[in-house]
DNA sequence: CGGAAAAAAGCACGAGCGTTTAGAAAGAGC
DNA sequence: GCTCTTTCTAAACGCTCGTGCTTTTTTCCG
């Protein structure tokens, strides 16, 4: 009973990384058990298809990512200053795992998109719930009377999102060095214009 | 001669449909010569390997793009107009795609981003020369005094570039209706912001 | 220590993959 | 109509994949 979640852990752990380079489609079972020592059928003694491994990959980084890059946001003060820390947060997590295959989210989406089933609901579930908590946070903003009144929460967040992905994909694809530079200063651009005064 | 160069080019056409769907290594050869209604080994007669068919569907998606994106662009007054056609045809680009699978440029940017290779190559080649093209419109604006002068074209092609991908994330993946609406909007916050008088 | 329970290994399966080879069908030029 | 070239097929190859079954090893508890 203990050794077991602890090899199940272990295997998450390594998964995420592996799925983060080459998808959770391009995961392969083989693949990942000879990276973890292991066989095979020794992976399925703790998820019954490759399907259910995906889930509780998707699973398992939505609670890494919440931890790393949410749940800091947290502790900052409400309003503007916790809109930018989602943000740089959302940098950093990219930043440092840029070289293990960047942010996994990113990277099943395409694959996804239109691959129907239980992976996909749930990565769809993650997408929704981040987009949410950017709007909350522009929402907080709003209240505070760091942003504007008429600033449209929900337009904000799909601009920041939007950002992030560019980022992803200029730093990833491009290998682009002034990628981080560009998104931080769009950013600055949205911000200034969600302030009430203009700058 | 004649009938060969007839079904080389419907298999590109195919391929490029298919390979929006399920991506450039997802693109099996059995599927797509049962699509077409030809065997294996007669896709290997126009082929010589799989990297190479990829390398072709890039090069043809990428003149497809050419002609019915930016060209048509072109024919619009230099400057802002120009700037804004650009965006827009995108935008219907992958519109009239999204039923077939979206672009297939952002569809294979992530599997290929960690896939080095030929494929890989042409793919980056593609999407340095669409950056290039949204700079070079924009700062043809700034010349043309319709943008302000220290307008960094290179920022700005790269925000605009951030808004088609977030276009095609939510549009995609979320299946959000307000998507393009959304994309348009911030669109023109970016217009408004490179404007000289500032609105 | 010993026995029950859990964890992992070994092995085999059917299917699909990209690719090769040899040969049949189709088309063009004389 | 015959011939030569182009275009395509049929069959098989070696490989990897996800998965199931049986057996062995390891772990845990009294």
């Amino acid at each position: 009973m203990r050794k077991g979640e602890l090899t199940h852990q272990a295997i998450l752990e390594r998964a995420i990384q592996l799925a983060s380079r080459v998808g959770l489609q391009g995961l392969s079972i083989g693949g990942l058990a000879e990276e973890l020592q292991l066989s095979k059928s020794g992976l399925f003694a703790h998820f019954r298809s490759k399907t259910s491994l995906q889930v509780e990959i998707l699973e398992a980084a939505t609670a890494l990512f919440t931890e790393r890059v949410i749940r800091p946001a947290l502790t900052q003060p409400r309003g503007e200053p916790r809109v930018r820390a989602l943000f740089e947060n959302w940098l950093t997590w990219e930043r440092e795992l840029v070289p293990e295959g960047g942010c996994i989210f990113v990277a099943a989406a395409t694959e996804l998109d239109d691959a129907p089933g239980p992976a996909r609901d749930r990565l769809v579930q993650t997408q929704r719930d981040w987009l949410d908590c950017l709007a909350q946070a522009a929402r907080i903003a709003v209240a505070e009377g760091h942003f504007h009144k008429d600033v449209d929460v929900e337009q904000f967040a799909h601009d920041e999102n939007a950002l992030l992905l560019g980022f992803h994909h200029s730093a990833r694809l491009l290998k682009e060095p002034r990628a981080e530079t560009w998104a931080r200063r769009a950013f600055d651009a949205l911000l200034r214009a969600a302030r009430p005064q203009g700058s």
